[in-house]
DNA sequence: AGAGAATTGTACCGTTCGGTATAATTAAGT
DNA sequence: ACTTAATTATACCGAACGGTACAATTCTCT
């Protein structure tokens, strides 16, 4: 046995670099120079490394997932507090992120299933992109069919279209935040939402 | 003096097919291959009609505003109707046109803005864009800031929300509508759009 | 019929695409 | 020190990219 040479490089942080290479340009649309020049890392170690592109996106994507869609849901369940609150809390983090900080703006997501729709994106890495897509629209679902505040309300009586009006707003903005809209711009359409459910 | 030989191909029918090409794809992504099969025509046949690539785009842009875009606009003014109820034709048929037909799903403009978000995009195509981005907008502004039952609703007041909570929402329904969203279950957002506004 | 203008198909230009073979490095274990 | 395992950089592969030169074809006008 024998260990041979350390990587060079954190392999998170590299992670972390190309998940930002795909939020800004899509798949189809990274290449492979966009990613190894992002990622600060040669050809072949990418390929040693992650596999090859679309495996690459498969981790990528499950990254985004986990570290920038998922922790935000937190604030559609936090205790004693009323669901407007919650929602409104929860869209504002969402557009935020949208619309601010150092990630490309708008969502990977809804940037990589527009792209989908196009074709040419190959097997695996469009069966990860629809498992991430089905995300928010199971969390909203699950919020209006079983939260408390939720049921006395009635919103759990249409709680798929509740739930698909959220998300398309959602993904509305996100669209909107990709072409530039600031967040103080489009925070105001949280209130419209609201009132949309009847709250 | 000498005519030469006849084109062979409907010029309108192949920028109607180049349109179809560029909202299936992207710009980026829509590649000569897949222009000139779409089209039915060549290379040199292409570039000798319209110029190049990005001239093609422009013209396609312009054909879709012209033909898709904007004759649904109508709905929005038609005479001794109650404003929710032009709202809701407009966004039907704009649904409809994102969800049903011969067309992609989605929006053209959306698909290409967001695409153009990511760098890439030449110039020309850039600025052909995103005039036809602002479209919607100045279109639901003129309409919250002008229409006399808007007024009357106090639409007015925050008319440059209000028309950025339609655009978004119509973002939204596009992106739904590319991921497969059928118009069924699309169409139901009109009602929460319209309680949003407060009609 | 013949000359000139325009469109056609084919074949090609340099560049970039995703992916890889190879050889030079750098480390650990004996 | 020496072997072995792993990572590095360079250079390359066939294919597809946007775009074009060229010759053959098809037309109008004289």
């Amino acid at each position: 046995m024998a260990g041979g040479r350390k990587l060079e490089f954190d392999k998170q942080k590299a992670l972390e670099a190309a998940m930002e290479v795909f939020w800004k340009k899509g798949y189809l649309g990274a290449s492979l120079s966009d990613l190894t020049e992002g990622m600060g890392i040669n050809k072949p170690s990418l390929y040693a490394t992650f596999g090859n592109k679309e495996a690459l996106f498969e981790q990528a994507t499950h990254h985004y997932m986990e570290t920038c869609s998922k922790p935000k849901s937190e604030y559609l369940f936090e205790p004693n507090t009323p669901l407007a609150q919650r929602i409104t809390n929860y869209l504002k983090v969402i557009i935020t992120g949208q619309c601010e900080g150092p990630n490309p703006k708008g969502c990977y997501i809804s940037l990589c299933v527009a792209e989908a729709a196009g074709e040419g994106m190959p097997e695996n890495a469009l069966k990860t992109l629809n498992a991430a897509a089905g995300y928010a629209s199971e969390l909203f679902l699950h919020l209006f069919e079983t939260d408390e505040e939720a049921i006395a309300l009635g919103l759990n009586q249409q709680a798929p279209a509740n739930a698909r009006f959220v998300v398309t707003l959602m993904n509305g903005t996100a669209a909107m935040a990709r072409a530039g809209t600031p967040y103080d711009e489009l925070q105001t359409v949280i209130q419209n939402a609201l009132r949309g459910l009847g709250l």
